[in-house]
RNA sequence: GGCGCGUUAUCCAAGAGGCUAGGAGCCGGUCUGCAAAACCGUUAACGUCGGUUCGAAUCCGACACGCGCCUCCA
């Protein structure tokens, strides 16, 4: 099966084929860097990270750009609120953005560019459209003409009519049609400019986009990827500028994610419903949230709440215990080459290497479909449940039965380095996930060990009505016993 | 108003004409002094009404409900 990627512009699932075999050039629009990021950025950041590694692990050489956009009305805004420069905040805001992705996990994309290292490309693609027709100055800044463009619209399917219609378009005195959007943007006294052909300015929104992705990309290239709120009116204008300037096809395939919502409703900033990526990691780990966010399918919407989050918990947790009960194994005796012909496994033993078997294929699968993250996680889920057996059922851990778990071992390892997963090793994330609950308990490890220490001497001496007491008195703190041949151990609740 | 998306069991969530998705939970079992944890097993569904078909969650139509974009947005 090969990949198939679904195609906004298309509105259905295609098979994927790269301008230049082997190649494949991927844009993808970063943030607006005045604030710090949310779920939803995390969310978008997410999705084409996996994409990215899954095209590099289909064997792709991949030119994967992400900007950040480090000039516009909401920097300048922010900064003359703080009584500072848009560079201060920009900055500041780059370096947060950094800071939040790289606790994600996010494999840090080819070229990372600001659009203010771009101006001058800028400048030229405007001039080129403003040569052919297609934008015009007036009065300090230059507007894109939208009636010039035939295709416009073709992205979100739409009409200038319609468009119209819903009335909520601003007709400025400079625009020549309601629809027409700025390319350039001159200065008002007190914000940063660059010099242009047509006074002191600064470049508007969309324009940045076209300029680097055609700088590091060329003029045609594979992948442009973006939440769905971007379809109109940026990609769409991102369309525009570029096919009119180059005279030939912008992007071969756009691919969109879903938002997250809070309780059926879009996180956004003007609903005041959104959480900020560091806020949530105070409470949840950054693994926890990725798996979050890959348990539905990139385009869906995914509803964001405790409730969910804690399920995702649970679930990392069962393929981290697994995996830490494999190294167990492995730690103690390396896999030997040598397999002694007359050993045999098992009737659990085979239906392991069933799913071993299987399991590239399956997961190649599900990923090929549009990046199926989420039916990827159900093929590891059952790898897990069919290894468990396996371990329950394993008296004696035999050479081919250790082949099979190294096997299995590195499997997990494989398919986590697509999705980005079981980057910690088992048992140090397990503990730190038992560390973090740890902080939100009011009593300390030192007393919990007390109590358990007089709970093993009362049961010791029978007296397990005083046994269960200390068991209740430690549960209702939220602390767990776990009794087992080797002594008592404590987890939080 | 225009355009688009969705509705799958108690909850989350894949699937897209015939093939057990998966997870959490419930229930049962193993273990245990009893429990818990862990593990194993098990359970159940395709919004409504029509249509196409030997066969529909899946395709078509209508309806209902929810959501998104049309303004800065990931």
């Amino acid at each position: 099966m090969a990949l198939r990627v679904y195609n906004t512009l298309t509105g259905e699932k295609e098979v994927f084929v790269p301008l230049t075999p082997g190649k494949v050039g991927m844009y993808v629009c970063g943030v607006t860097v005045y604030d710090y990021c949310h779920i939803g950025h995390a969310r978008a950041g997410v999705a084409f990270d996996i994409i990215f590694r899954y095209l590099k692990y289909a064997g792709y050489d991949v030119t994967y750009v992400r900007n950040y956009t480090d000039i516009d009305d909401k920097i300048i805004n922010r900064a003359n609120q703080e009584g500072t420069d848009y560079r201060t905040i920009a900055d500041r805001y780059i370096q947060a953005f950094d800071e939040d992705m790289d606790r994600l996990g996010l494999a840090r994309p080819t070229i990372e560019p600001k659009a203010t290292d771009h101006i001058g490309g800028i400048i030229s693609i405007i001039e080129a459209l403003v040569a052919k027709g297609h934008a015009y100055a007036s009065e300090g800044d230059v507007y894109y003409a939208v009636e010039t463009f035939p295709d416009y619209l073709k992205l979100s399917g739409r009409n200038l009519e319609e468009m119209q219609a819903g009335a909520r378009v601003e007709v400025g005195d400079k625009k020549q049609h309601p629809m027409d959007f700025a390319l350039w943007k001159g200065s008002k006294p007190g914000e940063p400019w660059w010099q242009s052909p047509w006074g002191n300015g600064r470049p508007g929104w969309h324009i940045e986009c076209s300029a680097m992705s055609m700088e590091f990309l060329g003029k045609t290239f594979d992948i442009h990827g973006g939440g769905k709120d971007l379809v109109f009116p940026h990609h769409e204008n991102e369309i525009a500028q570029s096919e009119a300037a180059n005279g030939c096809q912008f992007v071969r395939y756009w691919l969109h994610n879903g938002f997250v919502n809070i309780n059926a409703e879009k996180m956004s900033k003007s609903l005041g419903n959104f959480f900020t990526i560091r806020e949530v990691l105070k409470t949840y780990d950054p693994e926890t949230l990725r798996f979050f966010i890959l348990s539905a399918h990139y385009r869906s919407p995914i509803d964001f709440s405790d409730q969910n989050l804690d399920e995702a918990q649970s679930g990392l947790e069962r393929m981290y215990s697994c995996l830490a009960a494999l190294d167990e194994i492995l730690i103690g005796e390396p896999p030997s080459s040598k397999i002694s012909v007359i050993e045999t496994l098992t009737q659990v033993g085979l239906e392991l290497q069933e799913k071993a078997d299987q399991f590239i294929p399956r997961f190649v699968d599900a990923m090929d479909d549009d990046f199926n993250a989420a039916q990827a996680l159900g093929v590891l889920f059952e790898t897990v449940r069919a290894t468990n057996r396996f371990l329950a059922e394993t008296r004696e851990i035999t050479s081919v039965a250790l082949s099979l778990i190294a096997h299995v071992r590195h499997l997990f390892v494989e398919a986590g380095s697509v999705l980005g997963l079981f980057m910690t090793p088992p048992a140090t994330w397990l503990e730190g996930i038992k560390s973090a609950k740890t902080g939100q308990i009011d009593i300390t490890p030192d007393e919990i060990e007390r109590l358990i220490a007089e709970r093993a001497e009362a049961r010791a001496a029978k007296n397990f009505k005083r046994g269960d007491e200390i068991r209740d008195l430690l549960l209702a703190k939220g602390i767990l016993l776990l009794d087992s041949a080797q002594g008592t151990s404590w987890n939080v609740k």
